[in-house]
DNA sequence: GCGCTTGGGTTCTTCGCGCGAACTCAGCTA
DNA sequence: TAGCTGAGTTCGCGCGAAGAACCCAAGCGC
């Protein structure tokens, strides 16, 4: 069975992209990594507009991304903030992987803006492929076979 | 120090997302990991329309991620085909962190569509960070310190 | 009490771009 | 000679992102 005959939108990427892809969301939860919780923060660090980011806030919240707190500091009247939730932290694979990419081809002679790295141990955070066995896979190494949940494209549910 | 200075633009992953982050490009790419090379099979299969297809191979072409090869069957005329660079084939870990997130909070009840395997090897590959002491390290572990290439947001060149 | 400010939005208009369908064009085949 | 196919290009439509203006509730200074 080749691989080429699977329905393409029932690829998880797809579903993944489905809800990721919209623009702005991976910045957004960039943002969320880097410790933004706030509306009007994450607005002026992205130049997103307004409008768009409301939408793109209650998309987020809705796929439990984030999740929205209200929150008042002494004094102050009540807030709202928007922080990860586990599905939401799961993507940082996502954002690791393509900040490397990004570091190794496209940044020119400026060098690296942010390093990552090793709480404790200091050394250089990569994304990388493992396996369960524990090695180190690289891109070519690697073999696609069908899973349970794979359909073909003319019995695709939509 | 605070990340949360930093200019957004000069970020990798905001420069990454200027080229992967348009419509189709990642499951483009994702269909060349799986096999595809031509125009109208990649067309059939992601059913994306004529005209964006041939923009953002277009696109892609250019900024290196695919390259355009003339081919020639025995007996058949001169075709396009589109092979992954090695500057696209950097891109996998990006997709497989994108379908491990999808396999794991996207999948309902179905399983997953499709399994990725070591070659040889034969467990399953999962994205994951790494820091270059050889630790496997959790979401959490993770430090962000300024590198010699960022900027802060009022110095930012555009 | 009264306006000012601030956070967190909503509404409106414009404009770019993704979409589907139709058209093109070159080379192979009947 | 006509038809088919791969690889696009052109065109009109409609959605949705951008930006600017507007809204509203809670605190704060006076």
């Amino acid at each position: 069975m080749d691989l080429r005959q699977y329905d393409s939108a029932t690829c998880s990427v797809a579903r993944a992209l489905d809800i990721v892809g919209q623009p702005w969301v991976l910045l957004v939860l960039r943002e969320a990594f880097y410790g933004l919780r706030r509306f009007s923060d994450i607005q002026d660090h992205l130049g997103v507009s307004r409008s768009v980011l409301a939408s793109r806030l209650e998309a987020m919240v809705r796929e439990d991304l984030l999740e929205r707190r209200p929150y008042r500091e002494p004094g102050q009247r009540e807030r709202t903030e928007y922080v990860l939730t586990d599905k939401g932290r799961g993507l940082y694979p996502v954002i690791v992987a393509l900040r490397q990419w990004g570091d190794e081809h496209l940044t020119g002679d400026a060098g690296v803006p942010v390093h990552t790295e090793h709480e404790g141990c200091g050394a250089t955070v990569r994304a990388a492929l493992v396996c369960d066995a524990g090695h180190v896979v690289g891109v070519d190494e690697v073999e696609r076979r069908p899973g349970p949940g794979h359909r073909l494209r003319a019995t695709a549910a939509h």
